[in-house]
DNA sequence: GCCGTTTTCGGCCCGACTGTTTTCAGTCG
């Protein structure tokens, strides 16, 4: 029996937070089981592993307790604790928790004094009117539960957007609320200011000189489906494109507290204040108040409730309770990568394969983008994209590139290829040919379901190929569309370390793989990490701060990144064997 | 259940909103 893998872990502790919380447990203790969730699911390394070795406990948030759970876990293959618990309540009742409005303490009251046990029999009760005869239901909260079953068996669990179309609903709202002669200051917050990978719904916090003509303003732009709450404080509305907005105007002296508190994310803001109460403050959105004065400090920008904190500012990217409030306390917070610190692009599409555009106009493009290299890697010959590049119209790609370069001053164009790493791990373009080539990119485009061995074994083969000197896209994930395929990412650190293959972080904002945990892995094994725009069109570089964002939210450093130096400095870097090809 | 520049016991973030209540519990972010 394989070892349980780190998410199958986290899912069992967050079951347990769940079961432990119908069954009336202390919120303390259902907390503790939601955090070592969260701590398993971020670990570097296989926590089951380490459980064994009863070094769990070094994990924040992991103690005697949960270490145990994880080696009964691994040892038996299952949790006695959670077995109980799961024989005891209906897993209908856990998805009846799902309905908003509706908790674990009133849905266990609905199955104790009613036997409902699912949504259709939560249904059943409501429409036979016995919930509203419960003491402390009533009968809006009968017909609330109706249309949150109906919501809810329509549409599912509440989606998450994937953040570039968050962002471009995001923007393109700040940008009006901005233009509103009354507003002084409006910035995004929530998750999509933290550039996370997919956010529920958007915030903006605004000053404004006339807050209340701010709020009519907005709720009667052209992009508004609904608004609601017009206070003169807050506007939520409804865009036409879907998503939820909540607008809050706020005293400017406010601002950086309501923006602080707004950013999130929970968990940054739950060590933060749990922190802040160790020194004798108390953080909330209206200020930092201070036991030992009674005085409440209100802040204009977010600066100043850090300094009040003892602290250095911590950009929104990193505030996810991984670390950073202990780093900014001792000062040793990363200096993160920016789109500026980039010089050249490493992966892109032309008409050769399934790009738009002409290698002219894609490096027109990217000395645009003010890069001062592109590399030109179309598809290789064995897939359907587009018109399969096979060998011989490589070589012709070759010369093209060349004689394009030439008449390109300010941008160096470099042959390349992404090519295919073929399900025994071995790549579709004969050895003599890659050599050829100045910066080969070997991704996984087929067979995504081998067993886990297979596609490590298969991953690993083509990071030990010496023509290869990075792999695209590890993972294969799309965000909210395909999940990973099953690999060692463990194994693959260690031969990229071994070999000094590039790892990339691919920007497409539908991917962004490596994701932020395994690029922060990859770049503490001291693998050097390539940021690409994937480009497939002239536009395509413009995806580049989705990719900037993982690397910042992997804390890294533009030391760590390999297209932060120029070309002749990365090619240089590269393990002798490689280079002796490409020379 | 975890954790420790007040603690190995006694704490454990902060506030808004809602509905059902006459002061609050539950839920949410």
């Amino acid at each position: 029996m394989p070892d349980p893998t780190n998410s199958e872990i986290a899912a069992a502790f967050d079951e347990l937070g769940d079961l432990y919380e119908l069954d009336g447990a202390s919120i303390h203790r259902v907390v503790a089981y939601r955090n070592g969730a969260k701590a398993v699911r971020e670990a570097s390394g296989a926590v089951a592993q380490l459980a064994a070795q009863g070094r769990a406990t070094q994990l924040p948030g992991i103690g005697a307790t949960l270490q145990e759970k994880i080696v009964a876990l691994t040892t038996t293959g299952e949790i006695p604790a959670l077995e109980k618990l799961r024989a005891k309540f209906p897993p209908g009742l856990v998805e009846m928790t799902k309905l908003p409005g509706l908790g674990p303490k009133r849905a266990r009251r609905l199955h104790e004094e009613l036997g409902v046990d699912s949504l259709g029999s939560l249904t059943e009760a409501a429409t036979a009117g016995r919930i509203s005869e419960l003491k402390g239901f009533g009968d809006k909260a009968e017909q609330a539960l109706l249309e949150a079953v109906a919501a809810y068996s329509q549409a599912g669990p509440a989606q998450r957007i994937v953040l570039h179309r968050a962002l471009a609903v995001g923007e393109e709202l700040l940008a009006e609320i901005r233009a509103h002669p009354t507003t002084a200051r409006a910035e995004l917050a929530g998750s999509v200011r933290r550039m996370a990978e997919t956010v529920k719904d958007l915030d903006i916090v605004a000053t404004a000189s006339d807050p209340g003509a701010l709020a009519q303003a907005v709720a009667g732009l052209p992009q508004v489906e609904a608004a609601s709450n017009p206070g003169t404080n807050a506007v939520r509305i409804r865009t036409h494109s879907g998503v939820n907005v909540d607008v809050r105007i706020v005293e400017p002296g406010q601002f950086g507290n309501v923006l602080q508190h707004l950013t999130g994310s929970k968990e940054h803001n739950m060590a933060l204040r749990d922190l802040a109460v160790r020194r004798g403050l108390h953080v909330s959105e209206y200020g930092v108040l201070d036991d030992s004065t009674g005085v409440t400090h209100r802040c204009a920008t977010e600066q100043e409730v850090y300094a009040l904190l003892g602290m250095a500012y911590i950009e929104p990217e990193l505030r996810e309770d991984r670390g950073e409030l202990e780093a900014a306390l001792s000062g040793t917070l990363p200096e993160l990568v920016t789109a500026a610190d980039l010089k050249g692009d490493l992966h892109c599409h032309t008409t050769a394969s399934d790009g738009t555009a002409s290698i002219q106009e894609m490096a027109e493009a990217a000395l645009a983008a003010g890069y001062e290299y592109l590399a030109i890697t179309d598809h290789s010959a064995s897939m359907g994209f587009g018109a399969d590049v096979s060998a011989d119209e490589l070589k012709r790609q070759i010369e093209r590139i060349h004689e394009i370069d030439a008449s390109f001053p300010g941008l160096t164009l470099l042959t390349g290829s992404e090519v295919n790493v073929l399900p025994d791990g071995s790549l579709d373009y004969p050895g003599e040919l890659l050599a050829e080539l100045d910066w080969v990119v070997a991704s996984v485009h087929t067979s995504f379901r081998m067993s886990k061995g297979e596609m490590t074994a298969r991953i690993v083969r083509a990071i030990e190929n010496p023509q290869v000197d990075c792999i695209g896209h590890l993972s294969g994930r799309k965000i909210a569309q395909r999940q990973p395929y099953e690999f060692d990412f463990d194994a693959v650190l260690e031969a990229a370390a071994r070999t000094g293959t590039m790892l990339e972080i691919n920007a497409n904002p539908d991917r962004r793989d490596l994701n932020e945990l395994h690029a922060r892995d990859a770049a503490a094994a001291g693998i050097p990490l390539v940021i690409n725009c994937d480009a497939h069109r002239i536009g395509g570089f413009e995806v580049v701060r989705y990719g900037v964002a993982t690397a910042r939210r992997a804390w890294l450093t533009p030391s760590q990144i390999a297209n932060t130096q120029g070309w002749q400095k990365l090619a240089d870097s590269r393990p002798p064997a490689r280079r002796q090809q490409a020379a």
